[in-house]
Order: structure tokens, then C-alpha cells, then sequence
DNA sequence: GTAATATATATGCAAATGCATCTAAGTGTC
DNA sequence: GACACTTAGATGCATTTGCATATATATTAC
């Protein structure tokens, strides 16, 4: 075992932390190029998207998007007031509210994935195969058990 | 070509966001619960001890730390405030300042480092080979050429 | 049913961040 | 050397985040 094993495990964090940031950083640019909301808008707006009318709970959107719970119910608060989602009373229970997309959060959301598809394909395409993509993916998984 | 592998790459990147906020999330919590300064601190404390009283340039950090500008500034007031850090003019470019780390950011980087390598090994160690996490520093170093 | 506890979300206030711009000193051109 | 241009770093102001706590409803124990 060399020295250089011994951080393995350390170097290991610093270059996900790195890597992470370089790729964002690229990311959430190319977005505000083209002058449109920053990644965490797309991040809610697809959740919605995908629940299909049914409407979501914020507290589901806080534990997939690994987001604190004032920190959600404020990007709620700034993505509703741009009128890209409505917060309704849930019926069953009145604590909670039920997130739903609105129309122009849906066409928000459209003309953002391409730009932020692009950003990804730019870095991960160029860069990786697919097989260690899916590598990459699998130890990223294991880091969440 | 499944369509699972059409979004290979978009899934990447999301593993790789999570990932990372789960990581850092864990580390910060224990650097709270320990009392010590954010994570932030750290990386800014290593940079100038490694600089064995060589005095480092704020600019340097920028890049190493992929920190913006006026994002480092503060980060750099807020340390020195502390008195962790020391600015002093850099005779040979009176732009610029020379940062030295104090004895007392040296002490608290001591106390920082196990908390920090224990929340590492905690995820790391256990959870990846140490010739996966060389593939995973190998995949990430990819991503920011 | 009532009291105690737990869950879902919101919010006041302080701290951190982002953006744009400023100052000061370096470098290059003529 | 005077002038334009570049680079290093700081800062005012608006936005966002973090912490602690508040409010309202649900659930559990008795």
C-alpha cells in the first residue's frame, strides 16, 4: 500500500466536489446565456411534470432533490410567483399543499431542457463512454446506501 | 440501444448532483455538530499550510477551489476576521495581497481534519474498493479537461 | 374526547451569495 | 512619459440561504 493509497478516499471526495462544481458551474452558465431560470427551477418544474396532473407534495420534492425544507417551500415561493406552478389546499390533508405545473411552467421548462441537455452531452458525451457512465453511476449510487 | 441508454448521460450528471449534495451534506453536518467552522474554511486553510509560509495569491485560490471572485473575497474576510488568516500586501505586485495562514488557523485545521477525514471515510471507505474510487477519481478528472 | 406529540409548511431575521462596478496597480504602445 | 488596456481585489446593493421558531393540522395515548 503506497502513500498515495492512503487518500484514495479523501482524494476521491475532493475530485467529486471539483468535478461537481466545474460541471454546474458550466451548466447553470449556459442557462443564464440564454437568459432563462437557474437549474433548481428545472429540477421542481420536471418533478411536477413527471407526476401528471396528480399534483406533489413538497415534502416528496425534498427528499428527491436533497433540498432543506425552507429552502424548497422559498424556491416554491419564487417559482409560483413566476407563475410557473400553482400550490393548492390538499384535501386530505389540510396541512399540506398539493404542486402543480402550470401551463407556462411547462413551456419553461421545454425551452430550458435543451440548453441544459446540451451543457450535459457537451461534458459527459464528449468525455465518457457509456459503459463508464454507467460505472460512474453505479458507484455515485452506492455513495447514497 | 435501449432508452435507458439514451439517458445515460442526463443520469450521470444527476447521480453525480445528488451524490454530491448527500456527501457534502454529511460532512458539513459533522463539522456543526462538532462546533467547527464550514467546510469552505477548511479547503482555505490546507491551501495556505501547504504553502509552508510561502504566502499564497487569492487568485491561486480562485482556481483551485473554483470559487468566483468576489465569493473568495468574502470567504477570505470572514476567515481573517476569525483570525485564522493574514493578508498582507505582496511587495512584488502591490495589487495583489499575500495570504498566510496564523497559528491559530493551524490549530483549528488540526481539529477540522479528523472530524472532516472521518465523514469521508464513513462514506468512502466503506462503501467503495479502493480500485473503484481510483476509476471514480480517474471518470471525474475526465469531466473537467 | 383531551392532552401530548408529531408532521407539513411558512417566516423573521441574520448571514452568505451574486451581480455589477469600483479602485489601484501592472503592462503595452506610441 | 502619457494613454489605453489589463489584472487583482474589494464593495454596495439585491437576492438567496440558514437557523430558529411559528402556525396549523394530524396522530397517538389515555
Amino acid at each position: 500500500m503506497t502513500d498515495l493509497d492512503d487518500d484514495v478516499y479523501e482524494t476521491a471526495w475532493i475530485s467529486l466536489a471539483r468535478g461537481h462544481q466545474a460541471v454546474l458551474d458550466k451548466i447553470e452558465n449556459a442557462l443564464k446565456s440564454a437568459e432563462l431560470p437557474p437549474l433548481g427551477w428545472y429540477d421542481v418544474l420536471l418533478e411536477l411534470s413527471r407526476s401528471e396532473g396528480e399534483g406533489v407534495r413538497a415534502f416528496e420534492l425534498e427528499s428527491r432533490l436533497l433540498l432543506p425544507q425552507y429552502g424548497l417551500s422559498r424556491l416554491l415561493d419564487r417559482i409560483e410567483k413566476a407563475g410557473f406552478l400553482e400550490r393548492q389546499v390538499c384535501k386530505s390533508d389540510r396541512r399540506g399543499k398539493l404542486l402543480y405545473i402550470t401551463r407556462s411552467g411547462e413551456e419553461i421548462r421545454q425551452k430550458m431542457w435543451p440548453v441544459y441537455q446540451k451543457a450535459i452531452m457537451d461534458i459527459f458525451e464528449k468525455k465518457l463512454s457509456r459503459t463508464e457512465a454507467v460505472k460512474f453511476i453505479q458507484t455515485l449510487s452506492k455513495l447514497r446506501v
